[in-house]
DNA sequence: GCAAAAAAAGACAGGCTTGACTGTTTGTTG
DNA sequence: CAACAAACAGTCAAGCCTGTCTTTTTTTGC
């Protein structure tokens, strides 16, 4: 009985592939890189076991896709974020917001996970260093962009490294007591520290300023 | 016969317990917490297996009690690079190149792994949670006292701990991709913001502040 | 339609970890 | 010094995880 739906083979493939991934990163955080065992996924995607081991004949084969797939899951999310901050006043303060929420977002459990688990796994940290090393340019690039930040001034690059590895603390801090609150307050402060700095440093010109900011906040809405 | 050595069973028990402690400590930083397993550590430790379940019975007791001697080192670490801290000019350079390397120590790697692990581990979240946030407030109050921070100071607080938060994603990053020259860069220039900060903040003494910028200005040579 | 190939399902063995259990040595106490 | 308790040593079974293997179903090419 061949009649009830036929489905083509690089579709079921992509299907099963994408609940697989999907499913691992649901794994991740919920118990943890070392708790994610091949079976615990397959269950949780749906797929039986002999499936699963069709799609990624090894463990290590799923946790590599896995780590491409979540890369490309933060690029999404980020980018989706930065589509909707409201351009204007407290644009600084509403892209650290931004920044600091992505940075306590599942997406960023699961990464962390993976992180660690690299740290002392040499197969894992040859796929998760140059990715990570990828969305962290990516997104020093996405924020200096966002904040109309001149990168030539001296000391201006360390600054926005400064944020992002505050974030990246903050997030670490927030895996295991979620204090919305607290993160709030020390973006704010930060905010207003980096807008004295930065306007000191590199904006002495308030129009040029507005434009980067208007150009950065029109990305194209997919 | 007790022809060899006495030894009282009191003394025992302290070298063996501690000796597996340290053992586990150590597998924690070289292999991670997932694959830090009771026979690894007894192994290690150079401590057959029996000895070690009649100490610690389950290994949720070897790791709790893991925990609380972690604590007590990073506290015993801290205090000690404070000690050695030098005084006078560039202080809060001094001062945050101190926690920079706290949070890039063995101990604060073993200290993540903990830390991740405990967030998908409620038994030990329960004993990690507290813990960590004591250690937290120690450490607040040492950075506090050290630079001399006026904590009534509206915003202050928030400096300080987004300092706290800042090098503990510094830490993060470290253990993947270990760059220390980065990490100086960045703290530098956090320096020269807290200085320039706290100055105007707290201190109305202008001579202080001019004193401290014409400082952070020139960078040392090292 | 039919044969071949791909996809899916599930059983099975080998390796590792944990904690219970039994036996041995060493220190303490009367 | 004798009895008791604590410390120490090592074996064993149960459970889980991974990856191989065989079997069944579905899709594709002819």
């Amino acid at each position: 009985m061949s009649s009830t739906t036929r489905v083509p083979q690089e579709e079921r493939t992509r299907v099963m592939r994408h609940r697989l991934l999907e499913a691992t990163v649901d794994c991740l955080v919920e118990v943890g890189f070392a708790r994610t065992s091949t079976t615990l996924v397959s269950q949780r995607a749906g797929v039986s076991r002999g499936a699963q081991l069709h799609h990624f004949p090894t463990k290590n084969d799923l946790v590599l896709a896995a780590v491409e797939h979540l890369t490309r899951l933060r690029g999404d999310e980020l980018a989706a974020a930065a589509d909707k901050l409201p351009t204007g006043e407290r644009r600084t303060r509403a892209v650290l917001r931004m920044l600091g929420d992505h940075f306590a977002s599942p997406v960023f459990t699961a990464a962390l996970e993976l992180w660690v688990a690299a740290r002392t796994d040499p197969g894992l940290l040859e796929a998760v260093g140059p990715l990570e090393q990828r969305v962290g340019r990516e997104t020093h690039r996405l924020t200096v962009d966002l904040l109309g930040i001149d990168e030539s001034q001296p000391g201006n690059r360390e600054l926005v490294q400064a944020t992002l590895d505050l974030v990246r603390g903050l997030g670490l801090a927030d895996t295991i007591s979620d204090d919305a609150r607290r993160r709030g307050r020390i973006l704010d402060r930060w905010a207003d520290q980096l807008d004295g700095s930065i306007a000191t440093s590199t904006r002495a010109d308030s129009a040029a300023r507005a434009s980067t900011r208007a150009d950065s906040a029109k990305k194209e809405k997919k």
